[in-house]
DNA sequence: TTCTCAAATAAGAATATTACTATTTACATC
DNA sequence: GATGTAAATAGTAATATTCTTATTTGAGAA
């Protein structure tokens, strides 16, 4: 999804493109990667000394709810990447160092939605993320022993 | 499972049975229902004036990491449940009153466990939350828009 | 029982996240 | 372009969660 597209999607939801909203995108954007909402809070600031880290989280929080990014819950602190499609994923969470991959797994709740809904409750959402030892992690510790 | 089963389980693991730990289960297992960190340390500072709110937090975490409570995120904060049976289940959670409901419904990662382990990463869990509106919420908004 | 030591705690600092409120701003309408 | 208004922001306070360190304690060994 490129710049322009993010922008487009927020006006159609009827959200303001205020500067901040646009930066916060922009730089997700360039930088490419997963990044918390104190590194975004830290790079605009450069820029704008004024900004407020609140509006950050809650931009972050707007346009996660919206779908336009995803948060990601680390063991060392949440972390933020932009959607490529509006569509969300799963990631796969090496609970040593971090390392994060995207997944294309994403549980079947077709049947278990309409259940729900018999029930009454209508399902909006899930998240999911599965928890891991990648292999360079893995290797470490089979070192580690080996010691 | 009974008060007297999850002390079994610390010891099985090697953990000490502390008065802090104990009491901490017991809380969750008298009040039976779920609670935030910040509930279990009001309700036992009652008694011991002197507990640290940190101890309730590195004990929720410790009994989640051995799969004796579960850690519930709600919108409004994160409360904890003692698993019945050691095994994790999953949630239905209500986003306008946080009403949270046990499910059965687990995803199925086999296939795609095997699928990483043959890249080299080793799953270790997952979590899984489903959000959506409970019946009397919905029925609510659909009297506000009748209003 | 006493001793020993790693594990756990208390207390407080640090960090993460959210809430509150007065002020500012995007943007639709004129 | 000027104006009205609801939405968004900045600044700050409040709350949630984690970290650090000196002290205490559970539990095994003597």
């Amino acid at each position: 999804m490129s710049k322009h597209d993010y922008l487009k999607v927020l006006k159609e939801k009827g959200l303001k493109l205020t500067v901040q909203r646009r930066k916060i995108i922009e730089t997700l954007h360039q930088l490419d990667g997963r990044m918390s909402a104190r590194d975004i809070y830290q790079e605009l600031q450069k820029k704008n000394p004024n900004l407020s880290l609140d509006t950050v989280y809650r931009n972050l929080r707007l346009l996660t709810e919206i779908g336009l990014v995803h948060h990601i819950p680390l063991p060392s602190g949440a972390v933020f990447e932009l959607s490529d499609d509006g569509q969300h994923h799963h990631h796969l969470v090496c609970i040593n160092c971090d390392k994060v991959s995207c997944i294309a797994y994403c549980p079947d709740l077709s049947g278990f939605s309409s259940y729900a809904d018999s029930e009454g409750f209508k399902v909006l959402g899930h998240i999911f993320e599965v928890y891991g030892q990648c292999s360079e992690c893995r290797n470490d510790n089979k070192q580690r022993i080996v010691d």
